[in-house]
DNA sequence: TCCTTGACCATTA
DNA sequence: ATAATGGCCAAGG
């Protein structure tokens, strides 16, 4: 057959893995995710599969832009439901932004490197 | 094909 | 800190 099978792409498969691998609690960006999806400069790409995917209940609330900002526009009922989903799961949202420096995914890296010394 | 559209990003002013 | 700018790149019309 041709494929008739609409499957995922390995692209998007790729990057739907990293974002269903954020931990809860955590949170990450969009370029993060698609440098380890092995796809730099795909953030755009990120963006549009959340969306296009959403069929798929992906942890979408843990995604934010480069500097910790939720990327919805404030008043939209898109932002406030990710900034509830975020505290609802301990992630602090000041200002419609996260702090990285706390929240961040990867963080946990250093703080396993710093729990071993 | 060409053109437009984004849940983006880094740099510069 | 905010805003403009140029760059980026897959999708869809």
């Amino acid at each position: 057959m041709k494929s008739g099978t609409a499957s995922i792409p390995p692209a998007h498969a790729a990057i739907l893995g990293v974002i269903r691998a954020i931990p809860r609690g955590k949170v990450t960006s969009y370029g993060e995710i698609a440098r380890r999806a092995g796809l730099p400069r795909h953030a755009r790409l990120v963006g549009r599969l959340l969306g296009d995917y959403s069929a798929l209940k992906l942890p979408w609330q843990r995604v934010l832009r480069a500097d910790g900002r939720i990327a919805f526009a404030r008043g939209s009922a898109a932002f406030r439901e990710q900034r509830m989903r975020l505290i609802e799961e301990g992630v602090a949202v000041a200002n419609g932004r996260v702090d990285l420096g706390r929240f961040g995914w990867q963080r946990d890296l250093d703080e396993q490197l710093w729990r071993m010394a």
